[in-house]
DNA sequence: ACTACGTCCTGCGAGC
DNA sequence: TGCTCGCAGGACGTAG
């Protein structure tokens, strides 16, 4: 759940608290999606960058600590004192990182559904959709025409491009369904003009930039670093709304499921 | 190489 | 009241 804006309301609020100090002795949940946390272990946090979902801790050595948040992931930096006895008891179920900072305080990882990740990476040198990914949503660099040429080089329905992070990176179902709505574009349309093109990715920036401006949307788990709410939820004007009247039209907005995911649009705003 | 679909997880709310 | 069940969804593995 959480996207390019909730990612980057956490990062904003994490770099003041980590920048500088050092990852001592970890703590994983056993499983390979946590495990890389131990080899952060002893890393100095010389930098806290984002690149679409992806949060990167750069660390003095070189390497980078990778966090994917899945939908569900949260951050925080907390005392250190009775963690470890919290954990080893049960009382922390959700906990899946922890690394001791100085000053008896430690920076910790929670994941309810453990759909989040984390890794090390030496050099840039990264796997996966971080790997293959679209330049970020938010970069001033990106331009209409890259975009529309990356979404011309594929046949599949618009909005699972986007969600494939390979046209720009930083987009999940929320954002995907809002900036459509926006553009007027129907969800499942398999070619977009040049024009299009261009006005979704004007759409992508306004959704995008006016929800960090609000602090991120949280419809259910996520909280920033301080543990509290976004309030982009209340601008909503698509997501989730189905059954409800188009506020540019009054249709009653429609729910679908395209490619897996639950898709709410306008059948006669958005067209193809 | 591209596309489509199943899998991983657990809390919550609707419905019986 | 207490139970079952569907839903939420990003990335990745696999199959065609």
């Amino acid at each position: 759940m959480p996207e390019l804006p909730e990612v980057e309301t956490i990062r904003r609020e994490l770099e003041p608290l980590v920048l500088g100090r050092t990852l001592g002795e970890a703590w994983a949940f056993p499983h390979g999606k946590f495990l890389p946390a131990l080899d952060a272990s002893g890393g100095k946090v010389v930098e806290v960058g984002r690149r679409g979902k992806y949060l990167l801790l750069g660390l003095h050595d070189d390497r980078e600590l990778v966090v994917h948040l899945g939908m569900t992931g949260s951050l925080a930096v907390q005392r250190a004192s009775g963690l470890a006895t919290l954990v080893a008891g049960g009382g922390e179920p959700y906990l899946r990182a922890w690394w001791a900072l100085d000053g008896d305080e430690a920076l910790t990882f929670r994941d309810t559904r453990r759909f989040g990740r984390l890794a090390v990476a030496l050099a840039g040198a990264y796997s996966g959709t971080l790997a293959v990914q679209g330049p970020d949503a938010l970069d001033p660099t990106l331009t209409a025409e890259a975009f529309w040429r990356s979404l011309k080089s594929s046949r599949r329905a618009i909005k699972t491009q986007l969600l494939s992070q390979r046209p720009l990176a930083g987009v999940g179902n929320i954002y995907a369904d809002e900036a459509l709505w926006r553009a007027r574009i129907d969800p499942r349309a398999r070619t977009v003009s040049r024009a299009r093109a261009a006005d979704l990715l004007a759409a992508l920036q306004e959704v995008l930039s006016a929800s960090l401006d609000h602090g991120g949307t949280t419809l259910r788990d996520y909280r920033t670093v301080a543990g509290e709410s976004g309030r982009n939820q209340e601008r909503l004007a698509c997501y989730g709304r189905y059954g409800e009247p188009c506020f540019r039209c009054s249709t009653i907005l429609r729910r679908t499921v395209l490619d897996g995911r639950t898709t709410t649009w306008c059948p006669t705003c958005q067209r193809r």
